[in-house]
DNA sequence: GATATTAGTATCCCAAAGGATAGCAGTATC
DNA sequence: GATACTGCTATCCTTTGGGATACTAATATC
């Protein structure tokens, strides 16, 4: 019963390592949707903070440069007036593409889902 | 100016929304990492508890009735002494298998890079 | 009668994530 | 000289996610 069980977490556990991999580099309310705005191209701090707009410069901040240290994107500093500074995608970031538009997709699918279920439940109410 | 940014936030706008739906639907540190083990099949309460090491009863039974209100799981009940409950996958937990299978792949990818740059930030040390 | 088992609850607590607000340097513009 | 712009940082505060510990009912087993 015991072997049963280690059998089981073993089994799995490769994966397990690998997902919670993933999660601790993409945490945060906001590193996956930084990458989605950045797949249109360069964005500057102020840009960025106006797409989001909940997000507070200080976290802003933080997200980005975590980012940056995990060489999803490139920052750029030009020396204008007043600076400016932008943010690019690396090509490193494309490769999680895949998790992005599995996410897309299966929130879209839940939606419809769900909204399909109200519907189904409002007729039953109004066929009683 | 003000068109511009408009324009790049509708862009994104739906894959934003879905992407949170999906992030909101599978929060907290645990139901991807249950979905993984449930999918060998079944498991009971203290199974889970087991193997997931570091959960404790509370947050396992929080986690397990939220997904049980988004329909990932079904939770039997059956008349034992001491009484069985088991936990088991809906059909609909598999519609999530893209997103955990590209959490996995990407994890397994990033791991091996790291494991790459350690070793040639070695070399490049040595050969200094 | 003490102990073990199941599937949880109840209560308390803590750390981390993240929000609010203010401010700064450096320049340009009114 | 006041104000505005950029890209932040600093400080403080709140929320919430989640861990630790203890406990329950009902029965069986020692």
């Amino acid at each position: 019963m015991a072997a049963e069980i280690k059998h089981i977490t073993e089994k799995c556990n490769g994966a397990l390592l690998a997902i919670r991999d993933t999660l601790y580099v993409l945490s945060g309310k906001w590193k996956i949707q930084l990458i989605v705005l950045l797949r249109e191209g360069p964005m500057r701090f102020n840009e960025l903070q106006r797409s989001l707009v909940d997000i507070t410069p200080k976290v802003l901040s933080k997200e980005l440069r975590e980012m940056e240290l995990n060489e999803f994107v490139i920052r750029r500093v030009y020396d204008t007036v007043p600076v400016t500074v932008t943010y690019e995608l690396t090509p490193y970031a494309a490769t999680v593409d895949p998790i992005i538009n599995s996410l897309r997709e299966w929130g879209t699918q839940h939606r419809e889902r769900i909204i399909a279920s109200r519907k189904s439940e409002v007729k039953e109410t109004v066929e009683e």
